[in-house]
DNA sequence: CAATTAAGCGGAGCATGTCTCCGTTTCACT
DNA sequence: AGTGAAACGGAGACATGCTCCGCTTAATTG
């Protein structure tokens, strides 16, 4: 790739960063070239489509999933506090940009989703978190990964579409960890 | 009201309906007006904004939630049978139309939402059914209608997005009742 | 049954946003 | 420096939301 050409990229990666945080995943393309300082025709040569932006924008933050799943399973306390504080931790991963969290959740089942990448790393993450949950002997039988992020991916979408605070949010992910643990 | 407005006012929900089950609740409304055989400008006199219209169609089957509640409580087996029968037709309405679930549930919290008596209603039925369980002494302590109203919000609008079949929904639900059920 | 009038109609048209096409510029290599 | 291909950028076609305002028509009244 020719140097200017790279250039531009990062650029219209780092602007639509910023550009998404303030506006949401729908904000206008042509303000991210604007802002970028190069023309539509530029920004759909790099990014044909609204969701190869997003996926560019989103393989920064997924570098972090493996992290926070190792900073909740430090936290204190036993199963169902390490549970809580992944689950907590999840929904914020996913609510970082206004409209990502339904996007994510959506491409979960199927195949051919630009975003399926992205996803896949949450699935793992949270798989992992519920195989250690097996482990401890605390995870009810029949309880799928699958399910439980399209729960996670629910509750975040929810806060995302009703702006909710933390405590907000806290209760359903008690609900969901009663609803995953053995009583 | 003049004759000829009343006409076109109940024309125009009869076409919404059926363009947005087809298209979904974001579909054009110039589509609508034209489908109607009336001007854009007669539509937003009638509907000033997209969630008017929205409110009208959804008027139609809100009359049918509160007879949902009484065919789910009368399901056969335990009240565990029952709240999932619940959840499931809660989960069935929302997804009517797509796009409605995320729209209805995110309303939820919010006094001066349009759509407010709509979610209103679903909250009342679900608070209805929660209260049986509690009388039945099977409720957990501290499980919050909102809460439980949202986490459905959630399960249905994944469903809509990704278009899951009845038996995807279900073990979803599952963990659900198990999160709001004593164990 | 005209005549009157205001409620209602409808579409031209502006605003915003997506995305493409193609003439022009710039880089990289010789 | 010269050359060719890669990359640029912006005009503009197209889709959709929404408004304004001149025209039509239903309802009322003498």
């Amino acid at each position: 790739m020719r140097a200017d050409a790279q250039r531009n990229r990062e650029r219209l990666i780092e602007v639509a960063h910023e550009v998404f945080k303030e506006r949401g995943l729908d904000a206008p393309l042509d303000e991210v070239a604007r802002r970028a300082g190069v023309g539509p025709g530029t920004l759909y040569r790099h990014f044909p489509t609204r969701e190869a932006l997003h996926e560019a924008i989103m393989a920064t933050w997924i570098e972090e999933v493996a992290g926070q799943v190792e900073k909740a399973m430090a936290t204190e306390g036993g199963c169902r506090e390490k549970l809580l504080a992944w689950f907590e931790e999840y929904v914020a991963l996913l609510t970082r940009h206004q409209g990502a969290a339904a996007k994510i959740t959506a491409s979960l089942g199927c195949q051919d989703s630009p975003l399926r990448t992205k996803c896949q790393t949450y699935a793992d993450a949270n798989e992992s978190v519920l195989a250690e949950m097996a482990d401890h002997g605390v995870l009810r039988e029949g309880v799928d990964n699958l399910d439980v992020c399209r729960l996670l991916g629910g509750v975040a979408t929810m806060a995302d579409h009703s702006s909710l605070a933390p405590e907000d949010v806290r209760p359903m992910l008690d609900v969901i960890a009663n609803g995953v643990l053995k009583a």
